[in-house]
RNA sequence: GUGGCUAUAGCUCAGUUGGUUAGAGCACCAGAUUGUGGUUCUGGGGGUCGCGGGUUCAAAUCCCGUUAGCCACCCCA
């Protein structure tokens, strides 16, 4: 009965035994030290949101993959009964709430809901969140974000800010060859227009064109031409990117009246101002880069490694996210780092120090010592800074020895009636396989020392 | 959402053209004279072969269905 239940997490999301958690944690410390020094200031929100606050933020799409929580007992009830009266179940009326999708909308709320918020708030968050999505390689229904944004500010330096941010976490991890790719939804915008295609066949021509890494030219001419666009407004499309691409074709299009002036402008200001953050050297404009969250308004962001098949981290301006939650709109920025992504090229390139876990001393207790005298040696120890774990049961030596080799304990301490008595440790370095007595206040010194 | 692969012990897997009580390594437990591990030796527990149906004298093995997992796309962090 009992071993028909499955005792597997459910699909794309995981355990973390000590070793994951220890990496996560790793990880997240420095993360979270390197947000603070830029003056990010901590943020959590609860798990759940409103259905109305996350519904038609993230385009179609993101719609479809939200968790939605069902209503409970009685207002389950009544939306049933109602609802099967009236022939028609509308969404509403089955669930009102949801799993947060992402950190940004939950923040855009927060902005709009406290209004004596400074007037440049800058805040980061590291917190869950969840996808109704496939799980994939590197992809999970559940999983870390860790976003940096900054509200309140149109300037270029908020946006080359979030990007320093975002690159110095990831050269303090250890990364040296990952790129912060650049682009800007005017300039996007701009080039899809300009190519004569329709404004409702935008954004499916984005994402046909955001593949061109991957599938080649031929390949998105195909994919535009499923898409029902015309063959030459595909080929206009591939001259203009072509354009864009020439060296100085930012600057000449800043200069212009064009429709991309003002994004090429800013792209500019952007790249000028992260000259002088790590940013700097990892920020690469790619004008086929388009992203498919619908908020976005102004630069956008992704951070790529070669060895990854998604993006590790991605961001953007979203000028008009918070103006959904209040009247007066707030220009934002933000930036966001995906955990698990990170986690698993430093897991696949072996990027990860020597992280020290469990304990370090096993304290083995033999026959004829008092529960009472053994508790009280392992506080001393630990009051003296080690860690360290005590034997609990009562058995033979050489069991309890053999428990310290799979804890990985590199010593143990072994105390006796005879150690008791002198005021002593039998302190039994593993590795050596040395032995001595040693005063149980020396013994901290001596384990550290090793 | 599309395509492909896999499913046998806690883990990694073997199982020959269908043929008797389904195996190995690792892990776990117990012993090899009573304060001492890692190596070695011996023994032990643990599987209705993912689930359901079919073919057959006989199915882990062949067929169909189903579920789960993995990989590649799509999309994303």
């Amino acid at each position: 009965m009992s071993q028909s239940i499955s005792t597997k997490p459910p699909s794309g999301m995981r355990d973390f035994l000590a070793a994951d958690v220890q990496r996560r944690r790793h990880v997240l410390a420095i993360v979270q030290r390197v947000y603070e020094s830029f003056g990010f200031v901590p943020l959590e929100t609860p798990t759940i949101e409103n259905l109305t606050t996350l519904l038609g933020k993230y385009g179609p799409e993101g719609d479809q993959l939200l968790y939605r929580l069902l209503h409970r007992r009685d207002k389950l009830r009544r939306a049933l009964d109602e609802g099967l009266q009236a022939g028609a179940l509308d969404e509403l009326g089955l669930a009102d709430e949801g799993l947060r999708y992402d950190l940004t909308v939950p923040l855009a709320r927060v902005v709009a809901n406290y209004k004596d918020l400074p007037a440049f708030y800058k805040r980061y968050q590291i917190q869950p969140v969840w996808r109704a999505d496939r799980p994939a390689k590197g992809r999970f229904r559940e999983f870390y974000q860790c976003d940096v944004d900054i509200t309140g500010s149109q300037s270029m330096v908020a946006d080359a800010e979030v990007a320093g941010a975002i690159a110095t976490v990831l050269e303090q991890l250890g990364f040296a060859d990952f790129r912060i790719l650049l682009n800007h939804r005017e300039l996007l915008r701009a080039l899809v227009a300009e190519a004569g295609i329709e404004a409702e066949r935008e954004s499916s021509a984005l994402i046909a064109l955001d593949k061109l890494d991957k599938i080649g030219v031929d390949g998105v001419r195909k994919e535009l031409g499923e898409k029902g666009i015309a063959e030459a407004a595909a080929g206009a499309l591939f001259a203009g990117l072509d354009a864009m691409r020439e060296p100085g074709a930012l600057e000449r299009l800043a200069a212009g009246q064009g429709a991309g002036a003002n994004g090429a402008r800013e792209l500019l200001e952007l790249l000028a101002a992260a000259a002088g953050s790590p940013a700097g050297r990892h920020l690469t404009f790619d004008p086929t880069l388009a992203r498919g969250l619908s908020y976005y308004t102004g630069p956008i962001f992704e951070v790529q490694v070669d060895d990854l098949a998604g993006s590790m981290g991605g961001g953007g301006r979203y000028d008009g996210l918070i103006g959904m939650f209040q009247k007066q709109p707030v220009p934002a920025v933000g930036f966001s780092l995906g955990l698990e992504r990170v986690l698993l090229v430093m897991e696949q390139r072996g990027m990860f120090p020597d992280l020290g876990i469990g304990p370090q001393l096993l304290l083995c207790r033999m026959a004829g010592v008092s529960a009472a005298d053994a508790v009280g040696t392992a506080t001393a120890l630990r009051a003296a800074g080690l860690r360290v774990e005590l034997f609990a049961d009562e058995a033979p030596m050489k069991k309890q020895l053999a428990y310290a080799n799979t804890l990985g304990a590199p010593f143990v301490g072994i105390l006796g009636p005879q150690e008791v008595e002198q005021g002593v440790l039998a302190l039994k370095d593993l590795r050596s396989g040395e032995q001595v007595a040693v005063p149980v206040a020396e013994v901290a010194g001596r384990v550290q020392g090793a």
